[in-house]
RNA sequence: GUUCCCAUCGUCUAGUGGCCUAGGACACCUCCCUUUCACGGAGGAUACAGGGGUUCAAAUCCCCUUGGGAACGCCA
């Protein structure tokens, strides 16, 4: 049940870290999601932290999405930047990276100063001629810069002529094995020649990822590193930074990656892969939950239907698996049905009316009452799977949207249809009411059979198409009550009008 | 190219040496319910990548092969 923590670490603190140039991603939203349950499940901190040293591409704009993204699917976190000032909150402020660079500075003449670092002045003319020589040899060889051998008096001196330099870091007296004993993968050896010299700081003084992730994760106590199996290869810069500064490792463990339906890495490029897609195509944040979460792990008793706290509960990391996952449209959408429908209709006619609201679709008056909203819902619930779902489903109610489909000129073709139309028209414009019952709708179509004398489906496709334009779809006795006499009348006649 | 990671039905997975003639879920097929389409219910087909070991016993442990993925930046 309870965890370890390493030396050094106190309690569990977990922390989400991402860069705020664009939304949210459901592979980061999934890395989010794990750390809190990691945290929560051993009674820890869940921490956001704002990794935005890339300033060409980090935005305040992006920022405010992610948080909305991360708040719509109720992944709250404990410090961080506040949801709603977006101001730092918490005891290891600041949160945000831009806003902590005199750290790093500090950090960083630290490992300047006892030789772990060193200033490096070569152009980007040189290092390319440099990559260009690795990668001829094409071994396992990497960038060597020649400033490497300088003095730091030598290198302080280019420094007051004005020169600028990235501070890289001394990688060369390094060469062992690095273990690193991942909490999901096992023992990972990193071997010993595996990087080299690399950069801490740019030449603008910006700290690059590897070295600001793990100053923070020191000073923010940080003690379990839960992240995506891309940045596994990091880790081993990371050990580096870590053994070079003498502090503490947190614990490490690397999620498989989430994949798109050709194995390969989810990338935005392919569509609907943003948290926000799904919150506007109609999917509920707790269904996302649910099947992010069954993307490697798994519930005890083979469960997939669970709530967030129940998650919380039995969440551990001996259940997550190492093998990458396809992310399952499919699969997805049959859970978003299983939560939506198990909703009360007036949730659901809640969830559903902006949706019709914002595609225009008009309804009969009788829209405004409760009962007719409460019956909708459950004619239309068992079509439901996404939100959105609904606009084509009401819209079968809009008059204004009536047509008549091409699949149903087989119907309007039969030899009694239009019998049964004529006396199904009759019988609605007899009708005493404006609305109908679905008693009244049984006994007109009985009154229908027997007056054209006509069953079966030459009955009741011919009353759906001038119902809703369709030989297919709802049940008419439950569409029937939904709509007026003069609705029904209308559409009557258009139908006639074709045969 | 180099390094690292991964490998059970089409997909998500259960499985940590005997309970596995491999279980569940989505999708698919059949039937039932239904005067349509769905929903719901009952069945069905489909997987341990290959080859070597270890062991009385291997989907489970080891090795090799093959396949897939990721990383190799003054991106994160």
């Amino acid at each position: 049940m309870s965890v370890t923590l390493n030396p050094g670490f106190t309690e569990v603190r977990t922390r989400f870290a991402p860069s705020p140039t664009g939304y949210l991603h459901v592979g980061g939203a999934r890395s989010a999601l794990f750390n809190l349950l990691f945290a929560k499940h051993n009674n820890g901190k869940f921490i956001l932290r704002i990794e935005d040293t890339d300033q060409a591409r980090s935005t305040e704009e992006s920022l405010k999405m992610m948080i909305q993204d991360m708040v719509w699917l109720g992944l709250n976190w404990d410090e961080g930047v506040d949801p709603v000032t977006l101001k730092d909150m918490g005891a290891y402020a600041p949160y945000r990276q831009s806003d902590r660079l005199a750290i790093y500075k500090k950090v960083a003449d630290e490992l300047i100063a006892n030789g772990k670092a060193y200033y490096c002045f070569m152009t980007d003319e040189e290092l390319e001629a440099e990559r260009a020589r690795v990668k001829a040899i094409n071994q396992n060889a990497h960038v060597e810069s020649p400033y490497e051998t300088w003095t730091l008096d030598q290198a302080k001196a280019e420094l007051a002529k004005g020169k600028t330099a990235v501070v890289r870091f001394r990688t060369k007296h390094l060469r062992k094995d690095y273990l690193l004993n991942d909490l999901i993968r096992g023992e990972v050896r990193f071997p010993s020649d595996m990087v080299g010299d690399f950069v801490l700081l740019r030449s603008d003084g910006m700290p690059v990822y590897n070295f600001c992730c793990v100053v923070d994760d020191y000073m923010m106590k940080i003690s379990h590193v839960l992240r995506a199996e891309e940045h596994l290869p990091n880790t081993l810069r990371q050990l580096m930074i870590y053994e070079g500064m003498n502090w503490p490792t947190p614990q490490f463990g690397h999620i498989s990656l989430v994949l798109d339906d050709d194995r390969q890495k989810l990338s935005k490029r392919k569509g609907a892969v943003a948290c926000d897609q799904f919150m506007k195509d109609g999917y509920l944040p707790e269904a996302l939950n649910n099947f992010m979460a069954l993307l490697g792990w798994s519930h005890p008793e083979g469960k997939e239907i669970f709530s967030m706290d129940e998650m919380i509960k039995l969440f551990t990391l001996d259940r997550v698996n190492a093998s990458g996952a396809v992310f399952d449209r499919v699969k997805f959408k049959w859970m978003n049905a299983q939560y939506l429908r198990a909703q009360d209709n007036q949730t659901i006619w809640n969830q559903v009316k902006p949706y019709l609201v914002a595609a225009g679709i008009s309804l009969p008056k009788e829209a405004g009452d409760t009962a007719w909203q409460m019956k909708s819902v459950e004619t239309f619930k068992p079509k439901l799977e996404i939100l959105t779902d609904a606009v084509a489903l009401y819209q079968s109610l809009d008059d204004s949207k009536f047509e008549i489909s091409e699949e149903s000129n087989e119907a309007l073709s039969w030899e009694p249809t239009k019998a049964v139309l004529t006396t199904w028209k009759n019988q609605i414009e007899a009708h005493a009411t404006e609305t109908f019952t679905e008693a009244d709708f049984v006994a007109i179509e009985n009154a229908v059979k027997t007056g054209a004398n006509v069953k079966g489906k030459n009955l009741f496709m011919p009353i759906r198409v001038a119902v809703i334009g369709k030989p297919h779809g709802t049940e008419v006795k439950l569409l029937v009550p939904l709509m007026t006499k003069q609705s029904l009348l209308t559409r009557v006649n258009k139908v006639l009008s074709r045969i």
